[in-house]
RNA sequence: UGGGGAGUCGCCAAGUCGGUUAAGGCACCGGAUUUUGAUUCCGGCAUUCGAGGGUUCGAAUCCUUCCUCCCCAGCCA
């Protein structure tokens, strides 16, 4: 792995974590071992943060052949339900990830952590407080001002012990009483103020029912639980980074007192993803779920891993996504349209080609026989042949695409108008001789004469020299479904946030920025060979973008597809 | 006005201990191919690294002052 060698294919890229890594490897810290994990809490759905989270951690266990941990992190037990166990499961899984046997949950360490923390107390590091939350805070102090010591931070070793086994037992009620660390109350670092580290809460949890009465708090628990599973290299966010000083003071504390040898797992932080058009935000996802504004979790417009599914984003542009946004320590803004733009890389290589046509004009082919009709070959897909091509059928009237013609051409535009000629995609070179209209003057039907001897495959071919190609559904052949144009949920980058122009004290809500067409339903006409498609297969409607058949409405026979993305369009974007 | 972080092209992001030309990706702009105005392909795209001083033959990389942004005062994670 030479980083000067870069000729082809994706080389590693260089980050801080990797540079980390390597340095522990020339230092023979670990022996060259590179043991991650990934520790969702599950209290919720995984979102594209996660995934970005995912790639990080198991991406890194494979570069250096290690291996990642899937742990859940379930010390809460009032938050925490089996049902978020399974549904984080199954989004790994499907990013393509594999734990192996490295699948833990917190909650069965808790006997280790118990006596982690009855170590620290006999070393005089811990100590039960009978202040109250709220006397707690008024004697954390400030950011600027020192705290002061509790009353209780004296006990002796063995009344804490005594009492510690005490809260285990159940008699104390809720917030009496709770376990702090003692480090310092005159910290600059508001973390080392004496941390709680356990506290009673009688609630059943979801795995451990009604052993425990006492739960350890992330702070304590987390560094434990990297050391039992002899964790490397403990990557979080940023947010975190002021907990590190702690980490390093329990660890280390534990080392001594026998728990855990060294080397001790360390902690890196890394700044978690932001994403422009979208929220990512636990609490705003429920709103916009409870609130109705988003058909529940997996609403493919919602950005949720499962939501992504169902729109059709594959673990494939993920990974791509996670590798050109790379990992660093600045808080940065990653724009949309690179998520969409890694998916439509992937798409353009994975997806066979159909045809839809989205906003139906009738074409009528006035020298075609009537009744008559014939098969058209369409290659499946054009960058590889060997997939094959499939039959479209070709009659006498077409349906096409309503913005494919202008009655009074555009400068530029190179589709139908009367007295051009364009190429019916994989049919043939027709001749636009006029149009009806209503009495609003809406285009109703479009006329055309076709060339016999222009059709695609047949020598004639290419005796026809266009600019524009169309595509088509045979009206006869054709069938109408439901397909939803999915675009982005938000219509501005940074939804709720003030913009410019905005009067003086007005407050937006992110809800206000909801973009009213992030969905279109419509009713398409697609091609005959596209009834057969089933739930989550994907295909580019050619000249439109990636669809996917939902999988969660489509039926036998009955495929229902939503748009992943359009395709670039060069011609919209410079202004008709 | 405490502590911890971050500031390199429109958006990301490499730049190990200072050394002739500041990677790469995305976006963008040209041009070529093209039965998707797609894809692909070529070419272009930071005399400059938040700002000012300083050290040095030489600094994005060292010193210094300053500015901006993010995080921390849950018995949440």
């Amino acid at each position: 792995m030479n980083p000067n060698d870069k000729k082809e294919g994706a080389v590693a890229p260089s980050n801080f974590i990797r540079n980390l890594i390597d340095e522990d490897n020339r230092a023979g810290k670990w022996q060259g071992r590179v043991e991650t994990r990934f520790p969702p809490e599950p209290n919720g759905y995984l979102h594209y943060g996660h995934a970005k989270s995912i790639c990080l951690n198991f991406g890194l266990a494979e570069a250096y052949a290690g291996a990642c941990h899937l742990r859940f992190d379930d010390t809460n037990p009032e938050k925490e339900e089996t049902e978020y166990v399974d549904g984080i499961i199954e989004a790994v899984k499907w990013l393509g990830f594999d734990w192996g046997k490295h699948l833990y949950y917190a909650s069965d360490y808790f006997e280790t952590m118990y006596q982690c923390a009855v170590s620290l107390i006999r070393a005089g590091k811990a100590y039960v407080d009978a202040l109250s939350a709220d006397e707690m805070r008024a004697l954390r102090g400030t950011l600027t001002e020192p705290g002061k010591d509790s009353p209780w931070r004296n006990r002796s070793v063995e009344e804490n012990l005594d009492l510690f086994a005490r809260m285990r037992a159940g008699e104390f009620a809720e917030g009496s009483l709770a376990l702090r660390a003692r480090i310092d109350m005159a910290s600059p670092n508001i973390n080392l103020r004496d941390p709680v580290i356990y506290r009673i809460r009688k609630a059943a949890h979801h795995r451990t029912g009604d052993a425990w009465c006492i739960y350890p708090l992330y702070t304590f628990a987390h560094p434990i639980e990297d050391a039992i599973e002899h964790i490397t290299h403990s990557i979080c966010t940023l947010e975190f980074e002021d907990q590190r000083p702690f980490y390093d003071w329990l660890l280390d504390a534990l080392a001594e007192a026998g728990h855990f040898p060294r080397p001790l797992p360390q902690q890196i932080e890394f700044a978690r993803l932001n994403l422009t058009y979208v929220v990512l935000s636990k609490r705003k996802l429920i709103q916009l779920v409870e609130e109705g504004h988003v058909d529940g979790w997996d609403d493919p417009r919602l950005p949720t891993l499962i939501g992504a599914r169902r729109r059709g984003f594959t673990p494939e542009g993920f990974r791509l996504f996670a590798e050109r946004i790379g990992v660093s320590k600045s808080d940065s803004w990653i724009d949309m349209s690179v998520l969409e733009e890694s998916m439509r890389e992937h798409l353009n290589e994975a997806a066979e080609r159909r045809v839809a046509v989205l906003d139906p004009l009738k074409l009528v082919l006035t020298n075609y026989a009537e009744g008559a009709s014939e098969l058209c070959q369409a290659p499946n897909h054009p960058l590889k042949p060997e997939l094959g091509k499939r039959d479209m059928p070709f009659g006498r009237e077409l349906w096409i695409e309503r913005e494919d013609f202008m009655e009074e051409p555009a400068k530029g535009f190179h589709r139908l108008y009367p007295g051009n000629t364009v190429r019916l995609r994989y049919g043939y070179v027709v001749k636009c001789t006029g149009c009806d209209k209503d009495a609003d003057g809406k285009i109703t039907t479009v006329y055309a004469e076709y060339m016999p001897d222009s059709k695609s495959g047949t020598p004639g071919a290419d005796n026809y020299k266009v600019k524009g190609n169309l595509h088509w559904v045979s009206a006869a052949h054709g069938y109408q479904a439901e397909v939803r144009l999915y675009d982005r949920l938000f219509a501005y980058p940074h939804p709720g946030q003030r913009r410019e122009g905005d009067a003086e004290g007005l407050e937006r809500s992110f809800l206000d920025d909801i973009n009213p067409d992030s969905r279109r339903v419509i009713t398409a006409w697609l091609e005959p060979s596209l009834k057969g498609a089933a739930a989550e297969d994907r295909f580019q409607f050619e000249r439109h973008g990636y669809f996917v058949a939902d999988r969660r409405d489509s039926t036998a026979g009955a495929p229902v597809f939503n748009r992943t993305a359009t395709l670039k369009d060069s011609w919209a974007k410079g202004g008709r």
